[in-house]
DNA sequence: GAATTTATCTCGTCC
DNA sequence: GGACGAGGTAAATTC
């Protein structure tokens, strides 16, 4: 990554045609050619930029960067106050808790969307075939496994009924209830689902983010 | 503006929660407190980032910058390449020469919207008051001045109405004949110019350029 | 891989 | 100041 300080000013040509008169700026090009200009100012989005793939072609002070169906960046450079590069390397990449995990925390703070009295025995329950999002005992002490999606197809009934199956298997827990719960529940999947005696609820991810219980209630 | 360039982590908690593994990566705080955390790849858009208005709180290794809803982006330090600050000033910002460059570059090359035998004299055809769009010739010799606009007001047609004062006192290009032509003309603006006699063309911009010359098609 | 939807969208414009 | 729509949208997800 090179980053370079300069009193520039700059030109596109692309889609649409842009200049950005003589001032001082930060000039970003990362290892993969790209190049951002970025002011002082204003938002995460640079002034003008040039997304990879792309070519920078530097000759004096002009750079001329060529994007990949003949875009052009073109930055005047009339003094250069700083240059300076550095070897970042690879970057692990953003990890996203998604809407998924969110809805699977939400629904065990709220499991009384389902009925009142339930308490929450833990999520992501351990089986042998993997962990169920939400493991519940109803008012009268049932058991209760809960599948979480954004959105329900039939993929996600077929889960939940084999850990349904396997669940049942212990005497220990057994009758065990299912829920399927998500977003949006495709037709067939609750065809499926009802046909197997397993319960399905739709989730309204906004409410449930405007009546949570407060802890989650800070943005 | 300042940039560092660190091995660290960082994490955001907001709308969503999202975390960046240790690795090193650039950090620019903006003027206004913002913070965008960039890898040596990807595309114009951060890693990470706060937007402003928020509030940097430096405690040893650890930054915390705060949203105005409370929303935090956390970087933890672990090791600082380099650590640099910028005086940039204000930046005159962006200029788009956009779509009404564009316009009547396309209609340059499509004088035949008028009608046949049209022929263009110049773009930017220049006064004493500033540059005519286009300066054309009909058919049967005739000047004409073109004002192109994306949106076609008032003060649209004023312009015009100027820059056909000053042409008509020219004998050798009098009588010249004058056309408001944008892609979107509001009535009052179109009652006024036809009230001057100036013609009124709406411009369909993606049928324009879809049926361009092909020298236009580069993007 | 194409089409569709989302976004901590950003950014302008209109009302 | 808020609502609305476009974006050099980019990026993730679904089909």
């Amino acid at each position: 990554m090179r980053l370079v300080i300069a009193k520039c000013s700059v030109d596109y040509a692309g889609r649409l045609s842009a200049h950005l008169p003589l001032a001082m700026r930060l000039l970003i090009v990362k290892a993969d050619g790209s190049v951002l200009v970025h002011s002082d100012g204003g938002s995460y989005k640079p002034l003008n930029w040039m997304s990879p793939p792309c070519r920078l072609a530097e000759s004096g002070t002009e750079w001329v960067v060529t994007g990949k169906s003949g875009e052009t960046l073109t930055v005047h450079l009339e003094e250069i106050i700083s240059d300076t590069s550095f070897a970042l390397g690879e970057d692990p990449g953003l990890v996203k808790d998604g809407v998924e995990a969110h809805l699977q925390e939400l629904l065990a703070a709220q499991l009384h969307v389902f009925g009142v009295g339930w308490r929450l025995v833990r999520r992501e329950f351990p089986t042998a075939i993997g962990p169920v999002d939400l493991m519940c005992r109803d008012a009268v002490g049932i058991s209760v496994a809960i599948e979480v999606k954004r959105r329900g197809e039939i993929d996600g009934v077929e889960q939940l009924t084999r850990y349904l199956e396997l669940l049942n298997r212990d005497p220990l827990l057994a009758p065990v209830q299912g829920i399927f719960a998500a977003q949006e529940i495709r037709p067939q999947a609750r065809v499926l689902a009802e046909d197997r005696g397993i319960r399905c609820v739709t989730l309204d991810y906004e409410s449930m983010r405007g009546t949570d219980d407060g802890a989650l209630r800070l943005f």
